[in-house]
DNA sequence: GCTTGACCCTGACGCGACGTCAGGCCGCAC
DNA sequence: GTGCGGCCTGACGTCGCGTCAGGGTCAAGC
């Protein structure tokens, strides 16, 4: 095969190829007599070794170092799905981070800067790899550790949507069942909606959570929110917060 | 807050913020007398959503662009959203294709060239697909390449194939003796399988064992793998891998 | 046999997104 | 007042290619 059809093949340009062979990181392993560069199947192996780890972030100069450690093609593609996990991982979380955003902000919450930055960590695939390597060598115990820690993150995460959710659902069915926004019952739902969000988020004063209560009314992307749950329940949810906000004082 | 703080909160590095203020990208909000770059809580949201979209792979003056089109935030969360999900699906994709190449290695099968890359880049398959079938497809020396290749670590890569046959082995006469796919004792064979895949390629998981059981029926070489065993043996092997992954769950 | 157009070659310069000094000013502590 | 760490502005270096420029190659069609 030669450049053009490797090229079209793999979703480079004949630039990179060229580029690839210049530096040595993949040069085919034959000619043809006009100059023509041939590559064979194991050099399409190599290629395809090339730009996983290239899409892992490693520069192409690692890249060819790990590539001439002689280690067997098994060994990559263990490498590589170890790699590709951890992004897996990691772009969950981020996903996970901005979901939280996301319903902070729909709730007129925000966000600590620690917080919102904590995705953007170490993150240098390269990086990552020789200083863990040298730190802990390659244990599965530190693997499993990590993944470990990081599962605790997203249940917690999901344990904090499932108990704002079920505040949202007493509120609903409270309304629904016509119990007053100001009655000892709505209240106590407020309440525990206060509680909420000291719990997980920051100190919600009960003079914080009445400026809450306001504002559920007054901005619209909130009380969108909860209308989008059951007609009329941000007014009521408004209603028993600043009636607990009362109650607390 | 100033560069330093900044940067180390953001975890980039102090040069780069330079960058992004001398490019126009995010210009501090103030100076203090003698130039110091002060950075407002605004500048942090916005190096937020720089760092993000630049995580994604944007080129930073699409960033810019991005940036000042005047969208509310809400709507770049979305996107930003968006965006990370379609990253975790194109993962997951690369992850699936990891897998079927470590079983396909695993089995001495080989997958065709554009198999093998079609992760990267959407090209159209049609177009190379007879010729490249046709050049390197069956060759022998595509085989013998490959072959070769593998050759390096061979006395572990013995042991595995040593026990991998075990296992079809054990499948193969469950089937001659009549025992149903779906009994206890074939689904503890393909739990073996299964371990068997974790204990020397990867971690399996029962979703993910229940992925590869399909790709033994739907797969022809895979198929034609089991079938040269003992006839049926690819969808016996499939009905007892599934079986046992919904018992594992 | 000759032209034509697609494909290949080797420089060589350019660019994006910073890294990395160099040379010098600020600010607070001791 | 003298360190010492942090900040400033150039300015050049690097990595991974993109993008011409100038020229040879190859299969097809006339």
């Amino acid at each position: 095969m030669n450049v053009g059809e490797v090229a079209a093949l793999a979703g480079v340009t004949v630039r990179t190829l060229h580029h690839y062979d210049r530096i040595g990181l993949l040069s085919p392993s034959g000619r043809t007599a006009a100059g023509y560069r041939q590559y064979s199947p194991a050099d399409l192996d190599r290629l395809h070794a090339v730009l996983l780890y290239r899409e892992l972030g490693f520069p192409l100069e690692e890249v060819a170092a790990l590539l001439s450690e002689g280690a067997d093609p098994a060994e990559h593609l263990r490498r590589q799905h170890r790699l590709l996990r951890d992004r897996l991982e990691r772009t969950q979380a981020m996903v996970a981070a901005v979901e939280k955003e996301m319903e902070a902000h729909a709730m007129g919450i925000s966000l600590t800067p620690e917080e919102r930055f904590e995705v953007f960590g170490e993150h240098d695939p390269a990086q990552y790899e020789a200083e863990t390597q040298e730190r802990w060598g390659e244990t599965d115990a530190y693997a499993e550790s990590r993944r470990r820690t990081r599962m605790y993150a997203k249940e917690d995460w999901l344990r904090i949507r499932d108990e704002g959710a079920e505040v949202e659902r007493r509120f609903a069915e409270a309304l629904r069942s016509g119990v007053p926004a100001d009655s000892e019952q709505a209240m106590d739902v407020a309440e525990a909606h206060r509680q909420h969000i000291t719990r997980w988020f920051y100190e919600c004063s009960p003079e914080m959570h009445d400026g809450l209560g306001r504002m559920y009314v007054e901005d619209e992307r909130f009380t969108a929110h909860y209308e989008e749950i059951t007609p009329g329940l941000a007014q009521y949810v408004s209603t028993a917060v600043q009636a607990n906000a009362v109650r607390q004082a």
